[in-house]
DNA sequence: ATCTAAATATTAGAATACTAAATAATAATT
DNA sequence: AATTATTATTTAGTATTCTAATATTTAGAT
């Protein structure tokens, strides 16, 4: 019976040994192409009825998100080229969603802000797949929640592990920051010290 | 301290309550956020390497799995249609991946086969996200492998359960297909009979 | 103050992706 | 035989995305 800590709180495990770590690995990617496939249809599926594609909803959100941005910013926080944001800017734009105002601060950078119509439109959107998620979601229990989030965020940062250096695990931690109590009762040396990204 | 039946195994789990659920939500899909982007840039780093963009890439692949192929199949299967799939194979015929040939019995039909040209391009390809990525997962202890597993069957399966009636919980047993032993300590009552898709 | 270099956004041009509608060929049905 | 359905292609139009070139502004150096 393995025991684990996370944060302040203790996890009791007791697991299956899986017969090939290869064939671990395939059911991740698998499981991985099922939920991208399934953002996949989603997002064509919201540029069917919204009459927007993906990439525009994408910017109007980080918009929405980051306040005041520059074309830069939106370039880089989305990983694309300026070029590309300036052209879906300019769709966005001639259809009202959009404005653009040049910094008065340094006349070279240009803000891109929502509209009215682009805020109402978000969030009186349909986010079918969202919803349906979060209502199945919420019905979990608080276990299988944590379960899920600690897992996606572990895989999450091995996937960009790109720009991190050397640290392979999870801080599960981060978990507890919500301010939640739990009590300890085992302890696991934790083999790895927690690190936070960014 | 609650305890769940997973299969033939025992989880012991004693965790922290999240403080509210939408946020848990909300975590959730930050991380699937960074899933996918991280997936995404992945595919715009091999359309750099390889010359092929990832639709052809993704195409390729799947003529590769399911073998003869017609195009309406492809186009289903990829959730496209079959004018998209018909210039990507056109393409790619043109590099000469991909050769066609008319059915025999259906001579409204067309298959679609890889050249083998194709097959060493898709063997010997870099493939450094999954290659990376499974190195930092095999690298995981065995519960934690395990929990990512049935936490992405988990999601996948919420995420495209708009075809599937009610069947909110996984099927955890999944995990235990391998074949590998557990003993029962305690048992948690399963709410849901499990059931499998497809 | 002037010149140079860097930062920023736009424009232009090209390749790809995607869809819907029309077309053509074949198969199945009546 | 005639009609209908299936399957793939072509065509036309829009959107995405990149690179390279351009223009403007800012910052730094002389």
């Amino acid at each position: 019976m393995a025991t684990v800590q996370c944060g302040r709180t203790i996890i009791r495990v007791k697991f299956i040994k899986t017969g090939d770590v290869l064939d671990s690995i395939e059911e991740v990617l698998i499981s991985l192409r099922r939920v991208i496939r399934a953002t996949d249809l989603h997002s064509k599926f919201l540029a069917r009825t919204t009459g927007l594609t993906a990439p525009q909803m994408l910017l109007m959100q980080t918009i929405r998100d980051k306040g005041e941005v520059t074309i830069g910013e939106l370039a880089s926080g989305m990983s694309l080229s300026q070029a590309t944001v300036t052209t879906i800017l300019d769709r966005l734009e001639t259809r009202q969603l959009v404005y653009r105002e040049r910094s008065k601060e340094d006349k070279r950078k240009v803000h891109a802000y929502l509209t009215e119509k682009a805020a109402e439109m978000l969030t009186s959107a349909p986010i079918p797949l969202q919803d349906q998620f979060a209502r199945q979601f919420s019905d979990l229990q608080d276990w299988e929640q944590t379960m899920i989030i600690s897992s996606l965020q572990r895989v999450a940062q091995m996937m960009d592990a790109q720009h991190i250096d050397a640290s392979p695990v999870l801080d599960i931690g981060m978990l507890d920051r919500q301010g939640a109590a739990a009590e300890a009762s085992e302890v696991y040396e934790h083999q790895h010290a927690a690190k936070k990204s960014k």
